[in-house]
DNA sequence: CGGAAGGTTGACGAAGCTCAAGCACCGTGG
DNA sequence: CCACGGTGCTTGAGCTTCGTCAACCTTCCG
């Protein structure tokens, strides 16, 4: 049910599938029977821009092997919370998550949003716990690699080590940009404007039209991850409808003119 | 000149240090002969927060020999730019820096203080380039690490392979940390106290008193870093100072309590 | 079909930005 | 030694953007 055809699809149809998975991730299980319908990178759509990126076919059977379950988490459901011991890396495989930060004091802050073919929980390395809940914005499949094995397996295939690597050097630098967004010298407008050609620029990476497409979050999660309240998240995009930047339909959004949101 | 008498004072009297040195990294230099003067982590002093934390002494000369050199940089010099190419983390040994990314429209911004026992440049990796300038707040030493080298050896040595992943997860889990702070709900007050704290913390870690110490960044600096302008700093020290959670002097802070800036 | 969650829009106020003026500090050069 | 200029810091006044509060609408799902 989930060989190289379906599978494809699956992912294709990534925004709308809800077909049902019964198998679930059981890390503690020494070693599960192999199993035909896993997870396998050398035919996963997402392979090239996820942890196989770049490796040769041997290596990647190599890399199957250590990646033998999935998970599939329904939406809203939590990948894992803060506070959980840190075990795995999660490679989202279908649907996506946002990351949502809490302090000690005050309100919650989604610090990301991750799809298909993203990697998640590499903020839980340092401390052996993860430092945010992982939360499924709709209905969602990952795959589950086991820290401690990839590590060893990047003690001995070097493009693995090198890719691990560029994968955390990734996230500093993804966070170091959000960083900028953040700092107070950028205006709602643009950072809805640089939140919108983010994902645009995501879709198309993936295959996806980067003009066209639904927006999974809510106003108010965009509006935590850009430091700025689910009002005026809604009149910026108001306003950007009104001048003729794209249209806005809930969650469904068209942009209309890359080029002029850039200029923002 | 450099032994391990001197190097103990020097990361001591880190603030004032103006010693001359005069040996430069060079990066391509294939094989430079044995010095007994250069870096050498095992007797440094910030051997236990650096690179070499939790190896045992036969791993940390093995890791000696890829430190094989350093580098000075002075006040307001960098220690790369954005765009250079990256070969080399770097390990603060004496001074401290700030990196400054600089988008292609719009101010740049301060992402991140280290200081000695911080290692700088993994943001380099991804795109194996430079992403941030990092400039020198006063003048300072860094130990080179050859990325490659230092590579090679995590694929050797088991506990330094878990360091590096580590240093580069608590990267992550400190720029999500700062992106909460920068996401609007906290106040211009809320996020001068925690960077006060948080600069605290980390003078304290290193063995010098956590509530008397000297800011080596201009307010400037400190308002870019915090998503506000330099004069909202200085305001908000000032209220502080009113308040006698503190006093300042220009860039001398003396802290006079902690619990309750912890309360903002 | 009804209720809850999410989204839109308006009015108002406040936190913090901008602009401006003046002061303190420090290294340089006469 | 002091004068001087530059850089950084402080403080004030006014203004803008965006947050808050509130009402109402839409969509979705059980």
């Amino acid at each position: 049910m989930f060989d190289l055809h379906t599978e494809a699809d699956a992912v294709c149809d990534a925004p709308n599938m809800s077909v049902a998975l019964s198998r679930r991730e059981d890390e503690t299980f020494a070693e599960p029977a192999p199993d035909p319908a896993r997870a396998r990178c050398t035919t996963c759509m997402m392979r090239n821009i996820c942890m196989a990126a770049s490796l040769e076919a041997g290596e990647m059977a190599r890399l199957d092997s250590v990646v033998r379950s999935w998970r599939s988490v329904k939406q809203g459901e939590r990948l894992y919370r803060a506070g959980d011991p840190f075990r795995s890396l999660y490679a989202v495989r279908v649907g996506s998550f946002k990351t949502v930060v809490a302090p000690e004091r005050g309100k919650e802050t989604i610090s990301g949003f991750y799809m298909a073919g993203d990697s998640i929980g590499m903020d839980g390395v340092c401390q052996e716990t993860h430092n945010c809940d992982a939360i499924a914005l709709e209905d969602s499949v990952v795959c589950v690699i086991p820290f401690h094995q990839l590590e060893a397996l990047c003690r001995e295939i070097k493009p693995l080590q090198r890719h691990l690597h560029k994968m955390f050097s990734a996230e500093i630098v993804r966070e170091s940009r959000q960083m900028m967004l953040l700092g107070n010298n950028m205006s709602a407008e643009q950072r809805v404007a640089a939140f919108l050609l983010n994902v645009s620029a995501r879709y198309r990476e993936r295959g996806y039209s980067a003009t066209s497409f639904v927006l999974r979050m809510t106003r108010e999660d965009i509006g935590s991850f850009l430091g700025m309240t689910l009002e005026t998240v809604s009149r910026t995009l108001s306003k950007f409808q009104q001048e003729g930047l794209l249209t806005v339909q809930g969650k469904s959004i068209e942009l209309l003119n890359l080029d002029a949101l850039d200029a923002r």
